[in-house]
DNA sequence: ACATCTAATGACAACGTTGTCTTCAAGACG
DNA sequence: CGTCTTGAAGACAACGTTGTCATTAGATGT
């Protein structure tokens, strides 16, 4: 059926170990014999057989565990994986996990026990999870973290990490700069550590600029549309409601701007609101989201040349260094923000 | 290093040949013996190791191809397969490929060639291409394809399809219901079967209502959002502009919703807008998306299924005769569709 | 001219499974 | 009591690779 190395071996003429050899571009093969194989190659349209190719030697799959099957960044990152893999000769293995109690870690052991499976990639929350990464880091088990915000080294394997904080700065300081001072915050799960970097972030830069944060405009909640619009609604009717609104994610921000349209607040008039993440809503929205771009893409693609890397040394017994990575979110400024009118 | 089924065997102290018996719970075995090796299994934390047991019998991989990273559906498809191949003990192989001209036959053929894969998903534009499904059958891979529309049977593996044609027959319906006559069609690319079908459809539910279709209201264009407010905007422009718009998927909906709010048409009230897809914006927008849902998980998931159970059978010898699935797009009435303004 | 080295190639084991065939013992049947 | 059947278990090959070692032949050194 399908063509094996024994196949082209008898094709070009040569055993079936010199085909071998050709095929991993081993040195000490005259280049006339090269040249018989290849072209037996070409002519049976060989491919090697991954599964035997793995059994004697290593494994050459990718795990991308996520949680938020959801979101829009889950896909942006996937892409950039799959690049990265297809550079390096690497596959990928897709594995949600719900990020429900217990079992999750058994989950991700399971994953990680596959032969196939070279190393794991952690978004949040189980990068950000001690419980996942003690449990993989015991058995062995290799991986990156993409993770919100600098940490000191713990030596576990490299880390992308995102700097939240400083992007939340930025944003509040921008929104300052427009002359707003009752700046809400409309915060995610706290299990995620992006929604508790963002609100440290928002509080620095009201600190910087001498402004008293106000409990009552800080309100933590989920990463959906739902809880957007109950806790903006809420903001709304306060009897000095706040001028701007920072959202922890765009999801948030849509539903802040359906709740200022419910209430005929408008937007940025009346009420400037800033989203964090750039997803698609935020450039087809109206109007079009003020909100911060994150290069998912290149964040997963450095995630899993890091992991690459690490396997690859480690394989050749060096220890290599964890070399972490970082990345800012930059502020993408649209229409639905403007200075604070007087 | 890692548990083999040797070392399972000797622990338990039988051959290695009962302990596989034990794991593919093959019958002839005693209980006591089957106690025995469970418990070996459990001390040593064994599994057995995929790419041996893929060398030796089938392959256990599906590979989902895709085009559009960026669209939603994908991301929600892929759920729905990963949900099937975890149910079946196959893993999942992700395939983004771009849909330019030539090379994608090479490169499907080549992830068809992967030992690892049993067969592909197909969605469209690959799954409605004559060029790609003929080299597919001519190589004997086996695929299912996602595609639009009932077409005839042609005997090349197992088809889930999608009823736009009726879909997009109800929406106009619906609009011509609400007293709308003047009902634009904006539609996507087509190489997309869905763009033709949904064109076939409000063709159709403008005849049933002896309405002539005006050639002005209906603009060819693409699945996105700069398409739709380029086309909206000089439907708006007309002398004598529609009063309801049929966009061929949220996004163009999108569009047409932004192109609305600049010319400050109120929508619904002076302009009514459906869309395509029940995407994420669709519930987030303001006003909320009309559109027509599509059970995309549910569908992948069939797509999923039918390949698994032509494979399986193809193993047995056994002719599978193509078992075809339809699947209906539902009407969601949401806030931006309204009787027409006398 | 002879021993020694090196480059090119091949023979064969090994990886961890599953499939096929064989063996053995116990029970059924005449 | 001998033969046949059946169920339980093991021995061993096979899958398609790569790794290790052996073999060959030509080049090199003295």
């Amino acid at each position: 059926m399908k063509a094996t190395i024994k196949d082209v071996a008898k094709l070009a003429g040569v055993s079936f170990k010199t085909v071998s050899r050709v095929i991993n571009r081993e040195p000490s093969v005259s280049e006339d014999l090269q040249a018989k194989v290849w072209k037996a190659i070409e002519e049976l349209n060989y491919q090697p057989n991954m599964s035997a190719r793995q059994l004697r030697g290593a494994a050459s799959f990718l795990a991308f565990i996520y949680d938020n099957p959801n979101s829009h960044y889950v896909i942006e990152m996937q892409h950039g994986i799959l690049a990265e893999c297809k550079r390096n000769g690497f596959e990928l293995l897709i594995h949600p996990v719900s990020s429900g109690e217990g079992e999750r870690v058994d989950e991700l052991l399971q994953v990680a026990n596959n032969s196939h499976v070279a190393g794991l990639i952690l978004t949040p929350p189980f990068s950000e999870s001690q419980d996942v990464i003690k449990a993989l880091s015991e058995r062995g088990v290799m991986f990156t973290r993409i993770i919100s915000g600098e940490r000191e080294p713990d030596g576990l394997g490299p880390r992308v990490y995102i700097d939240d904080y400083r992007a939340a700065f930025k944003i509040t300081q921008y929104l300052i700069g427009l002359g707003h001072r009752e700046i809400a915050f409309l915060g995610g799960e706290e299990e995620h550590l992006s929604s508790v970097e963002r609100l440290a972030g928002y509080r620095a830069a009201l600190k910087a600029n001498n402004i008293e944060p106000d409990s009552h405009l800080i309100l933590p909640g989920e990463y959906n549309f739902d809880s957007g619009t109950e806790r903006s609604r809420k903001l709304l009717n306060l009897d000095e409601p706040p001028t701007a609104i920072f959202a922890c994610n765009d999801e948030i921000a849509a539903g802040a701007l359906f709740a200022a349209r419910i209430q005929q607040v408008p937007v940025p008039q009346a009420l400037s609101i800033v989203g964090f993440e750039d997803s698609p809503f935020s450039r087809q929205s109206w109007p079009k989201l003020t909100t911060a771009h994150q290069p998912n893409p290149a964040i997963a693609e450095t995630a899993a040349r890091l992991l690459i890397e690490t396997v690859r040394s480690s394989r050749q017994g060096e220890e290599k260094p964890a070399a972490d990575q970082g990345f800012q979110p930059q502020l993408v400024v649209r229409d639905s923000t403007c200075p604070r009118s007087s």
